[in-house]
DNA sequence: CTGCCTGGTATACAATTGTATACTGAACAG
DNA sequence: CTGTTCAGTATACAATTGTATACCAGGCAG
């Protein structure tokens, strides 16, 4: 079941309220901007924008959480620290948590790293950009992935499997591919974010 | 100035809070978690850190708002559309809007844009990205910049002032640069992000 | 000692707020 | 006509909330 037009509009009113304002609408408020001259009548609108998840409610004033896709059109997801070609990564002490637009988000869990070096310089992620991870164990040929070699040093580069063992090759024409035999990857990079 | 450490555990605590349940504390919420006995004691670190410019207050319960890259969350910044090299911005016409990682916005207003061609390549900036461009109509040469030619045509450039004109420089040795008399510069790019 | 500032307490108060109860009118089935 | 449901109104009330006033203890300069 979805939303009929009236508590769409509420709907709309609280999301925009809550973006602008850092805080969530009192009942009244809501009612006023409805045309509603009653704080009951909004009660009975935040109540069934709650039975159908939208929206999740404390007893206080103006305790209203938006819930799902709503609240963010991202997600918030872990930074784990930095991960140099070669070098392990270095675990970030305090979890940091960063906000990242929902579309870099594959379904499963992911994590953000921050790259040192220029290791992939020419698939055009830098030293310093973050990247999103996908955690999974296994890639196709020629995706980026965090790759662990030895069961200690993590490294970012593009997978390439050959007759019996792996490639590991970086974008920049200055280094050479690893190649092992085994590796276990830590996950994909789904997404890439940089500040300028 | 900066916070001391008493005004620091009251705004991880309210970062915190809003994070959690989606809306900020009251001042006594605020008091008993730092161990305050007075809702003024509180009150008076509540307006330190607005003073400060870390929260924003009205005067109303739990009216508070975070401030600049506080609002972990991630912000909301409208999705305008596309931008290609020599072409005018597409408007978006649905307003969507799109989660960012705080860190990659300024304190001035943002939107987002999504890249049309390779025009930045070299910049490492490709077909498909996202850029996010903060609104200001100057900006220090070597800066890539979203300007408006002939008062019809965006573009997507690095900006250097010559002595009588203006180059609005493409990162791709493929393509020539462009000189004007004058420019209206819509934003300077502040973030990018990437979806693999 | 005096005065002043800092950081905190205790308490009061009006305004706001969430919730609940009782009611009205219209649509509508039987 | 009768009864029932639906959407909204009016109003009451206790709890919460932001703010303000008055106060206290300690540190410290003079």
């Amino acid at each position: 079941m979805s939303l009929n037009d009236k508590q769409q509009v509420v709907f709309d009113y609280v999301q925009g309220y809550i973006n602008e304002k850092g805080f969530p609408p009192s009942v009244r408020e809501v009612c006023r901007a409805a045309g509603f001259t009653s704080p009951r009548t909004g009660q009975k609108y935040l109540e069934a924008l709650e039975a159908q998840g939208y929206i999740q409610r404390e007893n206080r004033p103006r305790g209203i959480k938006l819930l799902g896709g709503a609240a963010s059109k991202g997600m918030l997801l872990p930074f784990l620290g930095y991960i140099a070609a070669g070098a392990p990564i270095e675990v970030c002490e305090q979890r940091e948590e960063i906000a990242i637009p929902a579309t870099l988000v594959g379904r499963k869990p992911c994590y953000v790293l921050q790259v040192k070096g220029n290791s992939m310089i020419e698939d055009h992620i830098l030293n310093g950009d973050f990247i999103v991870v996908e955690r999974c164990d296994t890639a196709d040929d020629g995706e980026v992935v965090v790759a662990l070699i030895d069961r200690s040093a993590a490294t970012l580069k593009r997978l390439y499997r050959e007759k019996d063992r792996v490639r590991l090759e970086p974008a920049n024409s200055t280094m050479k591919p690893i190649y092992v035999k085994d590796i276990a990857i830590q996950g994909k990079v789904r997404g890439l974010f940089r500040k300028f």
